[in-house]
This record gives C-alpha cells, structure tokens and sequence, in this order.
DNA sequence: AGTACAATGACAACATGCTGACATAGTGAA
DNA sequence: TTCACTATGTCAGCATGTTGTCATTGTACT
C-alpha cells in the first residue's frame, strides 16, 4: 500500500510534528521576555480567551492535556501572581481559574509580541489557503479526539 | 488587529497544537502492543524512511528536536537491541543509525497497524484536499525552520 | 434518601523534551 | 598549514508531559 495518498498523509502526519516544534519554539522566542514558557502561555491564552470561566480540568480539555500537569503549572503560577483561584459557583471543589492584574498585564504584552508575528506570517498566504487548510487540520481532530 | 485572517492564524496554530497531542496518542495506542512509546516510533520511522542512513543530529533534524534528545533515545535503543550504530564513511565520530533484525520487525510490525490506520482516516478526504494543506504547513515550516 | 459512577485534587514515578557547558572532530578560508 | 568556526558526543539540571493511585466531592438514577 504505497498509494500517493498513502505518502501524502505520513508526510502530513510528520509535518504537524514539526511544525509543532516549531510554533511552540516560535512561541517561546516571543515570549522570552515576559519570562513565559509554553506551558505558561498556552494556559494563560486559554483562559484569556474563555468567556464563561475555566477550571483545571477545563483548561487541560483544551489544550488537550492532562489535567495533573496542567495543575502543575497553575499551581505554580498562582504562587507567582500570574493567576488566581476564584470560587467556583458551579462546584465546591473545582476552583476557577483568572488572570490577576499582573496575569492580564502579562497577556496584553503577549498581545503586544504576537499580533506583528501573526501579521508578519499571514501577509503572504491568503485566507483562501488558510481557511480550507483550518477545516482539514479540524476535521483530523474531530476524527481522533473521542 | 481583529482580522479574520488573525483569529484564523491563531485558531490553526491552537489546532495544530491539538492534533500533534492527538496524533501521538494515536500512534501510541497503534504501537502499544509493539512496547513503542512516540518517542521510539518517531526515530524508527524517521530512519526507515530514510534512504541515505542518518546520524544522530539527522534525525534529530527531521523530527525538529534536540539532538541530545534523541542520542538519549537512541542509546536506549541501541542497547534494546532495536538499533545499531554503524561506522560512517563520511564522519569518523558521528557513526550511522541502522535497524537491526528485531528493528526491522518491528517497524514491519508497525507497518501492519499503520496501513489500515492511514486507509481508514484518509478514505474519506480527497487528494486535492491534502495536498495543498501538506502545502501550506510546508510552507510555515519553511518560514520557521531558520 | 441512597447508591453507583464520574469528576476532581493531590501525590508519586517515570518518560521525554530543552538548554547549557565542555571536549573533540571536521570544515572552510586566509 | 593554520586558525576560526561549526558539528558532534556527552553529561547535567531542569521543565513538562503521561499514567497510576487514592480519597473526596458531584451527579444522576432508582
């Protein structure tokens, strides 16, 4: 079975991998002086984006993690101010979790890093390239996360 | 800067960041009962697919990772019994990395769980939508890999 | 209410990744 | 050839991820 689609989609497979490497180290370069890690700032982007209030459990059902090594990470970012534990309404024990003042200073300047690096990778490939290629990468995702 | 093309960008990195974690786990479901973990079937598949023979630091340059990284997995996997280092003509300290015979089977083995698993994720999306998605990611990998 | 099952927090063991540092080998240019 | 720079192997320290386990809390169903 050495179909085209066959090397095609291994091909892809091992893209993604190294694409990955790369955003994560992208992400890193960005945010170096912030002193952010990718661990950090995939957390502190998640709950930024979220509307209605994320849990540990919550945060790690996004970013598709485990929900012990998320809490490591959260834990150690509340110690350093960047988030807070808040009471949850919905649940005695799982706190939510938000971004202190210091937290949300954080992520407006990731803002400040990231929006010339978006623009600066998106100039040259237009939304027709981009949108298809979002629904096939969403599409694997869908296939696979159960 | 609320661009569609930003909010796309971002989204597709934050999806691309999904499927590798999903990819691994399925890999790792797939080679489970071979004793393979992701970072081993990384390296046999990277060095089976390769024509010329590669070092350490190739592989670790195909993959995107550390060489470090991988000369520690390698080691482990030389003394497994799963690899074996090689004199190299063309460097006297950086030898070659080769399959041994329970190498070979095993990446035989692995074969026989990735083909029916390739054919059936890839039954349902056409050539000329994975080509230009392999496209576009190429092209990022490109921007980022300097 | 009671009870089984799921979700969560906490802790531990372990695998894997990275960077830094150092010595040695290889390469290319003056 | 010599010399500066790069590539490689090696070791160490540390960050991050996973799984497993256990106790506790929530939830849903009877």
């Amino acid at each position: 079975m050495h179909s085209p689609k066959r090397i095609l989609f291994l091909d892809l497979v091992l893209s993604i991998f190294r694409l990955n490497g790369l955003l994560i180290a992208e992400g890193d370069a960005l945010t170096e002086k912030l002193g952010l890690t990718h661990a950090r700032w995939k957390v502190i982007g998640a709950i930024a984006l979220s509307n209605a209030g994320l849990t540990v459990p919550g945060v790690a059902r996004v970013l598709g993690q485990s929900r012990q090594a998320v809490q490591r990470i959260t834990d150690v970012m509340v110690v350093d101010g960047l988030l807070a534990y808040q009471r949850n309404p919905k649940h005695k024990r799982s706190v939510l979790i938000t971004l202190t003042e210091e937290g949300n200073h954080v992520y407006n300047m990731l803002r400040e890093q990231q929006d010339p690096w978006v623009m600066e990778n998106t100039q040259e490939i237009p939304i027709e390239e981009l949108d298809p290629t979002l629904r096939l990468i969403r599409r694997l995702i869908n296939k696979f996360d159960k």
